[in-house]
DNA sequence: TTATTATGCATAAGAAAATTATGTATGTTT
DNA sequence: AAACATACATAATTTTCTTATGCATAATAA
């Protein structure tokens, strides 16, 4: 099966590390189909993750240290659960401060007036 | 002069399309390093737009028909002002759509609790 | 008066992060 | 038997940015 796109705009480029830091610290442990399941789940089928980016995504996060894998075999399937480790978590904590503080900067630039004279 | 990058954040890319139509949405006509610091003083000093991005952001699209050009020369130094087509004025309408969407989408994974059990 | 900063444009090399396109394998439906 | 769903992975390419330059004029500070 091949789904599409990461929601067509543009936007969503650099998004992707939050949301999956996200997902982790509501989710405890979470593999990655579920993953891209549960957003598509979550945004009614607005935003689709990629494998293509997801999954390289995913070993970055783990090389950098801020995620722990657990390798599963269920259902004669592999899965690999990640859990965010005790540097996941400040690093989730900051990555939401930041997406805070870009929406509020965005925001003003939807404004419209936002202009300084 | 150089000046430091867009922000330090990754969530900013690929917003510079956007900032930039909202500006002349706003302005009626602009020149690149007016863009700039018109940027500087909005966001206080938080959003940076280097002109590695910039210039080539401009050129394309001017290229994709969105922006027209008018170069002139002020104090004997040139200056090339953009302003929005009417192509260019639709565009801005549905990119500020994809942003409302975008944040709209995103603040659904920063509140505490988004699960759907 | 000379060096730095500000104004104003441009582009090239490289990195990062995605898209697009595959590949492998098992299980379930049609 | 074919198609779809589950579950992982990676390689080639594209897009978009950073970093680093380059050129040129004007204003300001040392």
């Amino acid at each position: 099966m091949y789904v599409c796109n990461m929601a067509n705009s543009k936007l969503y480029k650099g998004s992707l590390t939050t949301i999956i830091l996200k997902l982790l610290n509501e989710s405890e442990k979470m593999y990655g189909y579920e993953m891209t399941q549960k957003v598509k789940a979550i945004t009614k089928g607005e935003l689709n993750i990629t494998e293509g980016a997801l999954y390289p995504a995913l070993h970055k996060l783990e090389a950098e240290g801020l995620l722990d894998v657990e390798v599963k075999k269920v259902d004669n399937r592999l899965r690999k659960y990640y859990k965010l480790t005790e540097k996941g978590n400040k690093e989730t904590v900051s990555k939401l401060e930041e997406l805070k503080d870009y929406i509020k900067t965005m925001e003003t630039f939807m404004s419209p007036k936002f202009s300084l004279d």
